[in-house]
DNA sequence: ATTTTTAAACGTATTTTGTACATTTAATAC
DNA sequence: GTATTAAATGTACAAAATACGTTTAAAAAT
């Protein structure tokens, strides 16, 4: 029979604790998750969140932006944590939890040449490829929260670059619900929020009439944002 | 100048894994939380939530249900993540993150003796005491996980008594959402629900009158809470 | 026995919000 | 100048949220 004193610390022991990166983004109204396909062991090949270990001095959240930055070149990048996943064996080999996080970036600003060099590549959500671990059971739950939270935040803001029509900020909701909304009735609601500033230039990539460029007013948006608002989408 | 080989290993050691469960009860038109008086160092004699280390051949979750049955002695508790709490500093002496996991709980079924033994104690969520560590952050976003789950899920029938009265559990709402409801506003939305299954007998406890108990169906009660259905309370 | 007291139960009118749907407009391409 | 395309606008109807007053059951007080 074991001291209880070898017993405490065989049963408070350390563990490996690391943490995984659901990257979507917006491009040519479509939402993409980045994924990265492994070019060691273990898992060799295979397609995989962007992750890795939490250093001992390190804060969770700013291992996820690390990472993100080594492969995009992004450092102020919207995250936000999923959950976390602690089943003994999710990781066979050694006990390792993983806290996941999502990310929400700017397709148009990342460094193409960056992710290239890491084996990174943008898939859309609806064709996923096989990922290794729990990593698919991780983008389910980051695209419900996501889903959850686009409810009661306009977080989809930060998927657009800094002028957007209207147009392209309902394509982005309609990637993110997988459904068709009514243009009448979705502007109607986005003008309503007020948050909305319009510009004088149009863009024309998508129509010959083109499309009045938006922006959003800093102020404004963070109140809606604090004040719990409901931002329900049909 | 150190070798790649050791910094590595440096770097990706393994760390503590705890965590801490905010244990939500009612009980006489009041929210509640289980707190609990260290009896040891480090912070003896201070207020804290009630935790502990997760075991290396243990599911994170289960060390949560370990823990509280300890307690309070009650084995099927609800029990959802609110979040990980991973800043290096967060714990002073050793690296250590903590899981957040808020529980529910029927407040007449627990254990007394066993909780009073373990030097925890119910505080009402308007005067909690001063708590060690990031407790109180803690506590904070737990309720606000809370409020936000129980806006689309029923999430309020796990802290009541398997047989229930429509006044308490308008009650429950306004102690969760710390304001006065409309009687008869509550009383039509819960029961457009579906989910009450209304009895012969009266509650009188609380008016000569009395009013009927309900319960809830299981069935309907699952369906409404797989369908993303939306329970806004005013 | 009758009256008083208390919270429970019920109903309705109004306002607000969501939903469904058709036409006009600006600008380019031909 | 005509055709084409997506952007922009408006309105009627349905559904849901909100505000608010009265009646009722049962015990307690007289």
């Amino acid at each position: 029979m074991r001291s209880q004193k070898i017993d405490f610390y065989a049963r408070h022991s350390k563990m490996y604790v690391a943490t995984d990166c659901i990257v979507f983004g917006f491009d040519s109204g479509e939402l993409k998750l980045l994924l990265f396909k492994r070019r060691v062991e273990p898992h060799k090949g295979e397609w995989s969140l962007i992750g890795s270990f939490v250093d001992l001095d390190e804060d969770v959240d700013a291992a996820a932006r690390r990472v993100l930055k080594e492969i995009t070149g992004l450092e102020r990048v919207f995250f936000e944590q999923v959950k976390t996943y602690g089943k003994k064996d999710r990781d066979p080999g050694y006990r390792c939890i993983s806290i996941a996080q999502y990310a929400l970036l700017r397709i148009d600003r990342y460094d193409k040449e960056l992710v290239d060099r890491h084996g990174a590549f943008w898939y859309r959500i609806q064709d996923l490829p096989d990922l290794v671990l729990d990593h698919r059971t991780m983008v389910e739950d980051a695209l419900q929260t996501l889903r959850r939270k686009a409810r009661y935040q306009p977080i989809g803001f930060e998927l657009l670059p800094e002028k957007f029509t209207i147009p392209q900020l309902q394509s982005l909701y309609e990637a993110i619900y997988q459904r068709e909304l009514d243009p009448r009735n979705f502007r109607k609601k986005v003008l309503s929020l007020g948050v909305l500033k319009k510009w004088d230039e149009k863009d024309r990539n998508s129509s010959k009439r083109g499309a009045y460029l938006y922006s959003f007013e800093r102020n404004n948006y963070d109140r809606l944002l604090h004040s719990g608002y409901n931002f329900e989408i049909q």
